[in-house]
DNA sequence: CGCGGCTTTGATGTTCATCAAGTAAAGTGG
DNA sequence: CCACTTTACTTGATGAACATCAAAGCCGCG
């Protein structure tokens, strides 16, 4: 992890616009002058279970992991951490202690401000805390829907699900490179890392994908979605 | 479901140190003639699925069930909502529309607090919207993590998981009355109705537990924990 | 180059849902 | 209040979905 040479400063960086855009020019100031940006290499641990929940600390580009040790072996995944994301920092603010990690899955920049600041913004500024409450609303809602959705559908359903997120939300086109291992698959949706990669050969076999190694293409989005679908 | 005539003021309410304790006189005295509070008969909806979002519901007294419709015949059961729970009314920040109901498992008070006032409280008062954030950070924390525990216990770890729950959260005692049937049950924990009901029978058969129709009486709460610790 | 981690495939076993069928309880209308 | 219908509860038998175990090839890395 280094410190970025800062490419923008508050004002001009597309984030504004997510929370920050009720903001007092003073404030917004206060912010630009705390704040730290970070660069993070692919695998790098952005905040680790446990760690002081010191300062807030949002993704503004590549792709992260929301996870929790599970055990010595495994983790469970909660799930992707894009850009303008608030996650994985909900519980920020009612813990003093991480009880997640962000690990960077591609080459990642944070922002981080303390998060004391954030809290001294809330109690003045009621327009940026209603912001934050609508964020963490909109957030939490999608997380436990998708959940439970994922929890009813089989293993194929599931798959078909990580693909068509990564293809469609992720990176916007029918072939990519998976960020993330099979056994991370696994760990994401709740299935072992063998039954992963049997229904991905199951997939190319059904002429679905085509894989090669890591990269993935979609040859058939309509089935896919199906499938998705019907669970 | 009919207006309660009030037993208290908002200053004496208990409920008051959850939330309210951080408000002026004068706000506590807008939610106090603004508010209206319900009974509401075990089964009775107290919230139905796209329902207008106008009012913050809380319950100050009995027991509720938020849930969503899967399909014609089963609901997804999401969680329990116990007095001073914040919770069925996070998307109340994000969506107009509920996207889940609550219903009365038990005989339930519930207060009702147009929204808009609310609003109004968090955008001039920042202790009180910080209260709100905090308590939805922990709400949310606390449903995730039940869930991703839940998902990855064996059917009998759940079943002592709900039993334990109800006996020493809500109840406080060994001996309890289910709220719902062996069917909700199933939709709180993802189980069909007959294996419900086949462990029931297996933990009655190795004296874990006593049980006639819907009373419960846990006998080894030790042997309990361990069944659903170990999953 | 050898070690550990990731990937892949096959065989086996367990957990659990589904189906079926019957009893008890609870609501409904005449 | 009683026949009727529906809903909840219960048990057993069967099969499907999935985890586990085992073994081998592959790749990167010290």
């Amino acid at each position: 992890m280094e410190i970025h040479t800062t490419s923008y400063d508050c004002q001009h960086c597309p984030f504004k616009s997510k929370l920050y855009i009720d903001l007092y020019a003073e404030e917004m100031q206060i912010i630009d002058e705390s704040r730290k940006e970070f660069f993070y290499k692919k695998g790098e641990v952005i905040c680790g279970e446990g760690d002081d929940l010191g300062n807030l600390i949002y993704i503004t580009k590549g792709l992260g992991k929301l996870h929790k040790k599970e055990n010595m072996k495994t983790d469970q995944i909660i799930n992707f951490v894009v850009p303008y994301d608030f996650i994985g920092f909900l519980s920020i603010f009612s813990e003093t202690k991480s009880k997640y990690s962000v690990t960077a899955i591609e080459d990642t920049v944070a922002c981080a401000v303390p998060v004391d600041i954030i809290k001294q913004i809330i109690l003045s500024n009621g327009k940026f805390a209603m912001k934050i409450i609508e964020n963490m609303s909109k957030v939490t809602d999608d997380i436990l829907e998708t959940r439970f959705k994922l929890n009813k559908k089989h293993l194929r359903g599931r798959i078909a699900y990580v693909i068509l997120f990564l293809s469609e939300e992720v990176y916007k086109n029918t072939t990519f490179t998976m960020p993330i291992s099979r056994k991370e698959i696994a760990e994401l949706i709740n299935m072992t890392t063998e039954n992963v990669i049997r229904i991905l050969s199951e997939f190319r076999q059904d002429g679905i994908i085509e894989i090669d190694g890591k990269t993935i293409k979609v040859l058939d989005t309509v089935l896919l979605k199906k499938i998705c679908e019907a669970g």
